[in-house]
DNA sequence: CTGAAAGCGCTTACAG
DNA sequence: CTGAAAGCGCTTACAG
């Protein structure tokens, strides 16, 4: 246990059994290279020694890790936070489970995602949430290490793994609207810092897009007095406290739109506490189908998308990439909208109203 | 990208830049000890050849990983099945955050807990959920390096973090008994096969124990007409479908008294589809007060455990094992039972019961 | 400020 | 069946 004890290594294992470095590695790697009792003297010689291989020595021999590395774009704790990535690791550990390898979280270093790469011991990258964007990616090119990008914004040369959020957006959007809402909140999760310079990426831009789509039909667009776009950390404390945002900015809002379930279920005990009757008064959609969304009262209008299938396809691309197989796929997995009791038409009382007879938004 | 090609190498760079491996090495890892110009010009040279130093073989060298490990007792989907090691992982999380250090997940390698430890490049293990109890602590000590016990049966040379788990189960039976319940089924998650060897080990030991130390009081024991034991894997699902087994064993049964939240949410959701009312005709308790305990109509009584603060002591007495600190500090977290909705008086019609006038179980 | 040399602990063709 | 030797790619006293 302690640190100060220095640890017994083959040399000493083959001194003592009278044989070679050689034979004590075959002993564990190979031991069919040896003959029995050769084979029977290390073993229990290491035993009695209280040795066995140095694991970090070995990776440097073998030039492999038999680690998969999951780039993080925020500390653990906040991570996993949200529980898309409880989902999402599940389907990381399926490929793991199958290849025999461990799988290592490796969040920012110092604040940098860019800084963390050269210090993490793994066969490659499942990177997530890109923080420079480009800049991680030139770093992880540059190191010849294989990698995927998740919900990124894919180049052409790298395995990436998308959904389709401008669809996805572009539906759930173009469902209020059909259904006669004119005043929107749009409540996202805030894109990080560096958008103010580069302009949105990945799955917020292509959202964005969808609502976009949507909105321009009806000669709508982002941050006028119909529909507001806010921006906050994804916590459901975050959505929480969105919901007095709104309203003082948009007194006659009847749909706040999430762009993720965490922060609807946080609108949704917001507008609770407020006695405001959803969906009545107020409509609500999120994003993601977690399962805590089918379990709001009312149950959450949201936008499933497989985030299991996207970590389980990300770890298989990557172990492909580590095989050396030079393909670069690129797959867009399919969302859908799934309708449940937190949407419903305006508020009649509503300005700006155009009545639309039955809601095709409850279960 | 492609894992044909070789990476650069500190000898090309040096070479490159006209200096020694030395004067490379410093660049990155002690610039002050290079002159501006040296320095300057290593880097770009590192650039340009794309060099960047190789983690394991800086591990190697320094003889540190820069990683904790956390022993799994299953694969990683099935582990992260049940919320409760999300709240754990964060915990450990918030460590590695402060340490700026990795978290390698390691699950069994082919099956076995034990075979996995060779293999993990980490500084030190947090060891959850033991398969073999000594077998692995045996293989940890073997191999020197440090390791903190969670949930185990501790020894006394070993750091470990453990919960109040016998006083809990007594709180929570004794809790059952004296609103009048006599007929109860204690559902719990599986101990896994060596207990049949063995005997109960660790927290599901101390719980059961708890267990008898409150039906004791009331001439009650286990495995008898009036109290049943059921073991089932720890999921949602056996949990619902354990109610059938329950009801067909004991048909008198007036609670259920369940060793995880998971398990408990399983069975109310069992008992709404059959129509059951709790808490009128049965009482559920569950335990660990996950964040769903809270969502469930009607909301559970459970057992409520610092999950995250586990995790939090636990990576706490690693780092400082890895530092070399010979403390074996063991830590006993305290546990408290949350009164919500899901526990009453025992129903009027059961055989056997004992009037007691008021509940005090719910809100 | 800079470099030669030893060391970290293993694996694996290759030769016998 | 067994072993001597080279190699994995870095770090770090030590000497200058």
């Amino acid at each position: 246990m302690t640190a100060t004890a220095r640890k017994v290594t083959a040399r000493e294992v083959a001194d003592a059994a009278g044989v070679s470095r050689t034979a004590v590695s075959f002993a564990f790697n190979d031991p069919s290279r040896l003959s029995e009792s050769t084979r029977v003297r290390i073993l229990r010689v290491s035993t009695e020694l209280g040795y066995s291989p140095d694991p970090v020595a070995r990776m440097l021999s073998q030039r492999r890790t038999n680690a998969l590395g999951l780039l993080l774009p925020q500390a653990i704790p906040d991570v996993l936070e949200n529980p898309y990535y409880s989902l999402f690791l599940r389907g990381i550990g399926q490929v793991c489970h199958r290849e025999g390898m461990t799988l290592m979280l490796v969040p920012p270093l110092r604040g940098s995602m860019l800084s963390a790469i050269p210090y993490a011991a793994v066969d490659g990258f499942i990177v997530s949430g890109l923080q420079l964007d480009r800049g991680e990616v030139a770093e992880l090119r540059r190191r010849q290490v294989p990698f995927v990008l998740v919900d990124s914004d894919a180049a052409d040369d790298v395995p990436s793994v998308e959904i389709t959020d401008r669809e996805a957006m572009r539906e759930v959007v173009s469902h209020m609207l059909e259904l006669g809402h004119r005043q929107l909140a749009i409540l996202s999760f805030e894109a990080g810092p560096e958008h103010f310079e580069h302009g949105y990426s990945g799955p917020l831009r292509r959202r964005l897009q969808g609502a976009a789509d949507a909105l321009s039909r009806y000669d709508l667009q982002f941050r006028s007095r119909s529909v507001g776009l806010y921006e906050v950390p994804c916590t459901r404390a975050a959505g929480y406290q969105a919901v007095g945002d709104i309203f003082s900015t948009q007194p006659d809002v009847t749909a706040i739109v999430c762009l993720s379930d965490v922060l609807a279920i946080g609108a949704l005990d917001a507008l609770r506490d407020r006695g405001i009757d959803v969906p009545g008064q107020l409509s609500v959609t999120g994003y993601d189908d977690q399962p805590e969304a089918s379990w709001t009262r009312p149950a959450l209008t949201t936008v499933r998308q497989p985030i299991e299938a996207k970590g389980r396809v990300a770890g298989d691309f990557l172990i492909a990439a580590i095989q050396g197989e030079d393909q670069h796929p690129q797959q867009v997995l399919h969302t859908a909208l799934i309708m449940r009791g937190s949407v419903g038409p305006p508020r009649q009382d509503a300005p700006s109203l155009t009545v639309v007879p039955a809601s095709t938004g409850k279960e």
